[in-house]
RNA sequence: GGCGCCGUACCCAAGAGGUAAGGGAGAGGUCUGCAAAACCUUUAUGCACCGGUUCGAUUCCGGUCGGCGCCUCCA
């Protein structure tokens, strides 16, 4: 584990706000105060979905390896939104309630089960803090009144906006050049807006009669708006003013532009004040589904639990995003699924074989080296230059291909530069170990009576029971050391 | 109309002003009764194209072509 007696190390993370890989610097000294924006529990999480979560997990892990202590929030949000503030298209958790005949809070409930079992599978560690954005519609009223109080709402048609002209900031960190957008230009403004831009703080009129999830507010029974919950949770468990907050690449020119308008509007930031709401935004790109994008309407999306299906390991998949940087596009096909898949079994048969040379029957067990080990401590300078992890896993190659006199010391190394990955090398390795020793009364029979046949150079005998082995579903392989047998890995192909 | 990103071998994908990481796949080899596995070797004088800057560019600048995305919700 990390001295906490030293100084965290240097880490520089690209940041959206300057557009600029910056030197990070957090707010109090070894601490970081981490926000991220997490799932719409309406449908099942994409693969896509969790690229940026697994972008949020690296970072966590690296500055943590760096000695940070990390305080990691998340939201979950379970309420239904529109999909415009003209009222328009369909509150999303609502349509899902109505597809699958459940109440919105069923939907809720499952929805964020299955997001935590996708991630939990992919070795995403749990934030510190998880917030459901229907438990704190409190702290999202008192944020509205906060902005009320400084003159920044306005009243129309019976909800409550925010006054985007009273924000000169606006459109900041998406560049955005106000006069030059083209309002309405996919989708009809509603009118009762002063300026296209103004954005929903509270609703009070819905064209859903069966709205479920309402609730009383000083502007009247209604429901929040989209952008206010994550300013509301991330002022409420981290501070008012904090470190990094995360999302996808999306994110930026809408919900996080709202979102830096609302926040710094209530804290009275001023437009000149070098102090912002959040120093540092850190977003991923976009995930690619064979050249392009993967949305949820487009219907062309993947889940983690349809890889499981098809055979895959969900670490097959964090390999694969591990293998490109995360400001770069990237195209998930199954081919390029197959690729990671192929390497991550290679990395973990060479620990596992580092593991034996080291007499090592547990390799999960053993402790990170520090970063004693110039390999380790080379990932961990790639990790903390905006987080190459793709250079992190050709160090990591090179380590693990490399003649080692010391096969305990590489293997913490090996742990070491894993505590960024995630990939749970030495866990994998530790379950390819316990396969060494596997046995089966019937087929070590056969394997004995084959090794009998084999030395009579009775070939044919030999190879029927080979044959009859495989029809089995089991593989043989003569090594040095004796035959071992494993079955063979059913892995379903689908069509590609 | 405005804004942003990208174009590197068969595939995925790093990269830096000084001569192309890593993985997969393919090929050759070692080993083996055969096979598998494993291991070794190997695969871009080249980084979309055209100009410019430079002693030197794939890396910087300008342009062209091509792909993607945003300006509704979406990670």
């Amino acid at each position: 584990m990390t001295d906490s007696a030293k100084p965290p190390g240097r880490f520089e993370i690209f940041n959206t706000l300057g557009r600029a890989v910056q030197q990070f610097v957090p707010r109090t000294e070894g601490v970081v105060q981490l926000y991220a924006c997490g799932p719409t529990v309406y449908d099942y999480a994409t693969i896509g979905n969790f690229r940026t979560f697994i972008l949020v997990d690296v970072l966590r892990r690296t500055l943590d390896a760096l000695g940070y202590q990390v305080r990691h929030v998340m939201n979950i949000t379970d309420v239904g939104h529109l999909a415009s503030d003209a009222d328009e298209g369909e509150d999303k958790m609502l349509a899902g309630a109505r597809r699958e005949g459940r109440t919105v809070w069923d939907i809720a409930q499952f929805y964020t089960d299955r997001f935590f079992a996708d991630a939990d599978a992919l070795n995403i560690l749990r934030p510190d803090v998880v917030a459901k954005a229907t438990d704190h519609i409190d702290d999202m009223i008192a944020l509205i009144r906060r902005l009320e109080a400084h003159g920044f709402t306005y009243v129309a048609g019976g909800n409550v906006f925010f006054d985007v002209a009273r924000f000169s900031r606006y459109g900041e960190l998406a560049l955005l050049d106000r006069q030059q957008l083209q309002a309405g230009a996919r989708i009809s403004v509603d009118r009762s807006k002063r300026n296209p831009e103004d954005f929903g703080l509270w609703f009070t009129r819905s064209k859903f009669e069966d709205q479920a999830m309402i609730w009383d507010s000083p502007w009247g029974r209604g429901y929040p708006g989209w952008h206010i919950e994550c300013s509301a949770m991330a002022m409420r468990y981290l501070a008012e003013q904090f470190d990094i907050h995360c999302g996808g690449i999306d994110l930026i020119p809408v919900h996080h532009t709202n979102e830096i308008a609302q926040a710094e509007a209530a804290l009275g930031i001023e437009a000149n004040d070098p102090q912002r709401w959040v120093n540092y935004w850190c977003h991923g790109e976009f995930l690619l589904v064979n050249g392009a994008k993967m949305s949820k309407s487009k219907g062309n999306w993947v889940t983690i639990g349809q890889l499981q299906e098809d055979g895959y390991d969900a670490l097959d998949y964090r390999y694969f995003v591990l293998g490109a940087h995360y400001r770069a596009h990237q195209n998930f096909t199954m081919r390029a699924l197959d690729a990671a898949r192929a390497a991550r079994a290679g990395l973990v048969s060479r620990v596992a074989a580092l593991a034996r040379a080291a007499g090592i029957d547990a390799p999960g067990a053993v402790a990170d080296g520090g970063h004693a080990h110039p390999a380790a401590n080379e990932a961990l300078a790639h990790a903390a230059h905006d987080l190459a992890m793709p250079r992190v896993l050709a160090r990591l190659w090179q380590l693990v291909k490399s003649d080692s006199d010391d096969p305990e010391c590489t293997l913490r190394a090996v742990a070491a530069i894993d505590r960024v990955l995630g990939l749970k090398l030495l866990q994998s390795a530790a379950s390819a170990l316990a396969d060494d020793t596997r046995s089966d009364p019937d087929v070590d029979a056969l394997v004995r009576e084959r090794d009998e046949a084999r030395r009579r150079r009775d070939f044919a005998r030999a190879d029927a029971i080979r044959t009859q082995l495989a029809a089995q579903g089991i593989e043989l392989r003569d090594a040095a050391t004796g035959t071992v047998w494993q079955r063979a890995a059913a892995l379903p192909e689908r069509d590609r």
